[in-house]
DNA sequence: TAAATTTGCTTGCACTTTGCAAGTAAATAA
DNA sequence: TTATTTACTTGCAAAGTGCAAGCAAATTTA
């Protein structure tokens, strides 16, 4: 397990080990915004590497964050979140709010209208 | 201005370029918990190393999250958290909260009664 | 008050992660 | 059938991380 090498017990360490980045939670951002394809994530305003993306993708769907499907008769995946992945709304949505309130010149242009 | 490389106008991305790292976000958290001289961040079980914590404490006082006080008859600093930075509970109580609840095995040693 | 210890850092270096650019095979569109 | 797009991988330079040591000033102990 991931176990082995975390930092402490705390859950602001643990969270981090699987948060702590400039990327990941841009990811989660997109897959609340209904984004589903690699490309799509790519083309996001903060032009992600794509070796990053594909890494932080694999990431999230190892720790049970988000899943990657194939749909019926296509070939290609799609990203989606998972339970666990959407339980993430409330750190979202906290760092949303805060960037709003408190970072000038933020705009919400991918949020959901329950974070206002 | 730190404007200038902005990645895009998002709040998270914006945010996540103040804290998204591993550890900027363990050093608020421990100021929030009272920690105030630099070997008590040291202390700390995650055990960040002292070039780390130097730079962090740095970026906070820069950003306005921290700031460094000397006390009157003493000659070694303080640091303590700014308005801005005492924002940021919101933020941290939802990365803690969502850590406790998802996370196996954590524990909130440091946390403040309101977070629970 | 002198010596020992602690504090608050800085420095050097190896290792890892990030970021840019290019490449590629399979899928899809024209 | 050809062109374009998609979903990546690879290579490499630059930046960030982590360990260990060093150090001068401050503080504690004897």
């Amino acid at each position: 397990m991931a176990d082995i090498d975390r930092r402490s017990c705390c859950p602001v360490a643990c969270t981090l080990d699987l948060l702590g980045d400039r990327w990941t939670l841009l990811v989660i951002r997109d897959l609340f915004a209904g984004k589903r394809r690699f490309s799509e994530f790519a083309r996001s305003p903060e032009s992600i590497a794509t070796n990053i993306l594909a890494d932080r993708l694999e990431l999230l769907v190892t720790h049970g964050l988000a899943e990657r499907v194939v749909p019926e008769g296509r070939k290609r995946a799609d990203y989606a979140l998972t339970d666990r992945g959407r339980s993430l709304e409330s750190v979202l949505g906290a760092v949303a709010r805060w960037g709003l309130k408190h970072i000038e010149g933020t705009e919400a242009r991918l949020a959901p209208a329950s974070w206002r």
